[in-house]
DNA sequence: GTTAGCACTCTAATGGTTTGAGTGCTAACA
DNA sequence: TGTTAGCACTCAAACCATTAGAGTGCTAAC
């Protein structure tokens, strides 16, 4: 299925290229004179025809150019993209520098980076998201209060005084301990979410209630410093970008920037791919449905063992993919050689 | 030079509330029939003609209604304003909870605040803002190091060593010292500005390399905790007023919003009329230059001695001042409750 | 398989016309 | 002298028809 044959591949390159540049549709004429395939417009008409039936490239509207699907970008991000090896280049506009405080260097670099590509920019500061639960353990200290323990890989250990109206007995808690420990265990803190404390209540059945209070708390315990720290900068660069800038799009779009709270979902699913640690989502691959008219690019970086944080950049769709990737891998090896070195 | 007399300013009151209300221009035959004065709409007419003249209103274009001018919207704020008092209501959207951490308060507070009102809202963190400058004084530790002693009232001592390339020669640091004590003293921490360092680097004269040197760093070491810790909400609002949400204008608006930077300078003026602790900045008057678009209403809110911190609310000119400085003096009180509480 | 040619489609730009809200001015009125 | 009715005038916004141009799809010929 992902071959196109290579002539395709190579009008379908042109396409995309011509269009990341221009921003717009671009028509079987332009195609033929700027590619080297000596090829008549009415050929690469037929071949485009045939892009389209593929689901490679749209039509806004009969009798206007071409502009790439989702599906277009995904092919042209995985395999037709230039990925050039060029060396790390020096970050030209603004050296980052070494400073003491974390917060002062991630604020820099999302700066800095919005600056050098144009787009939206985030980072969240380095957590230890990918760490895994390892046990909980609840006991009850008197009649209205219990005891939370909770270890975490690297046995990081968090308790918690909870109170209760009604007192368990030795019976609940002990079905309430396994419930826990085998739905729990292994997951990292991200993974427990609200979908997953509903499922939880369901199965704790009759106790509900109380065991309802039990699980806030346990996961609040959990997520107790989570403090979310996530900077941003270049919101506004949207603007840049018409197919973004209508009022209501862009509105959805700050608002996400400034609430920060749908940047967090960005965090936790970004895994990275095994080799670079870069991430792409195109429009509806994005995590965050206020995007899907987006591409994201998220890449990780880590601190420690385990440490780690997310950088991510928003744009259009048609986004200068190699140019952000290219910085993203930069940054890595920069923020690597600042992190490591202090 | 106030006195209109009691038809006009009438006129001008029916005028400015009806395009509070409606954001469009409006016209005589309008105010005739909403007002209870039994005029036609020529009297009217000459009447507004009169107004215009005053500088009250203005005209979009020849032959449309008149919308209020900076000049109008600040009679209406100083003396047609129903200033109503009634009681103090009920936050009725979301409560304001008590909560041990500072930030969490003011990030609530920022978001009940835009929700209640539907406009941008900033608040910053309680701060020794109004500190005022005591005494400085610098004196050579060696050859290459300087010591700079800073003192704020109510005796806080700050002081740092400045490296120097050459030494300096008594006479230059003695002018240096009455220099920088004659121009600093009295002043607020936040008085101290850049256009401030330039002046006092130009004043410098010959030694400029060296005292630019010393002066930064001297501004350096009193700003030095200056986190600036500013919190803002509902900066997306503006797209709900189409005066504001062209392309250009929203992006200069939020990006003042992002970088937080220049929100700072609402902090550092704003005073507060002695009164109420309520300012309004219509337009032009505005500290913040990109904001000459809009309204500003700030307000004071007191920790303790000395500690205060701003709130500020930012919308189009044809904000409800009324709405808005009534929800700012509830604030007011339910912060006063709750930081003098706790 | 490729291409020239042509009819067709659709957007965007252009420009003239109309509509309606609103003004300013004048002359009449109380 | 202040108020009003009436009327000519202005201007933005909406509307409509037309045009220009980019681009397509299809057919027939090479």
């Amino acid at each position: 299925m992902d071959e196109l044959g290579e002539r395709k591949e190579k009008i379908l390159n042109a396409i995309i290229q011509n269009y990341l540049e221009t921003g717009e549709p671009v028509g079987s004429r332009t195609i033929s004179k700027i590619t080297d395939m000596n090829l008549s417009s009415a050929t690469i008409r037929n071949e485009m025809s045939d892009l389209e039936e593929l689901g490679y490239i749209v039509q806004p509207h009969t009798s206007s150019g071409r502009i790439p699907s989702d599906k277009g970008y995904r092919f042209y991000v995985d395999h037709l993209m230039a990925t050039k090896e060029r060396e790390v280049t020096e970050i030209k506009d603004m050296m980052i520098e070494k400073t003491e405080k974390m917060e002062q260097l991630l604020k820099q670099v999302v700066k800095v980076l919005a600056n050098n590509t144009q787009y939206a920019t985030m980072i969240s500061a380095p957590s230890v998201q990918r760490n895994r639960l390892k046990f909980v353990q609840l006991s009850a200290v008197d009649e209205h209060q219990i005891l939370s323990v909770v270890v975490m890989e690297g046995n990081i250990v968090k308790n918690k005084i909870i109170p209760v109206e009604e007192p368990l007995s030795n019976e609940n808690m002990l079905k309430l301990n396994i419930l826990l420990n085998t739905n729990l265990n292994g997951l990292t803190v991200e993974q427990i979410n609200l979908g997953m404390i509903t499922k939880l209540k369901e199965q704790a059945g009759i106790h509900e209630d109380i065991i309802a209070q039990v699980l806030n708390t346990v996961a609040e315990t959990i997520h107790e410093d989570d403090d979310l720290e996530i900077y941003t900068s270049g919101a506004t660069n949207i603007f840049k970008y018409p197919e973004l800038s209508d009022s209501q799009k862009a509105s959805e779009l700050i608002s996400a920037f400034e609430e920060k709270q749908a940047l967090a979902d960005l965090v936790t699913v970004t895994q990275g791919d095994g080799e670079t640690g870069i991430q792409v989502y195109i429009g509806d691959e994005s995590p965050i449905q206020t995007m899907k008219d987006c591409s994201v690019v998220t890449a990780t970086y880590e601190l420690g063992e385990g440490v780690k944080g997310t950088i991510g950049i928003i744009g259009p769709k048609r986004m200068d993919y190699e140019n952000v990737m290219d910085n993203l891998k930069n940054l890595k090896v920069q923020l690597d050689k600042i992190l490591k070195k202090e």
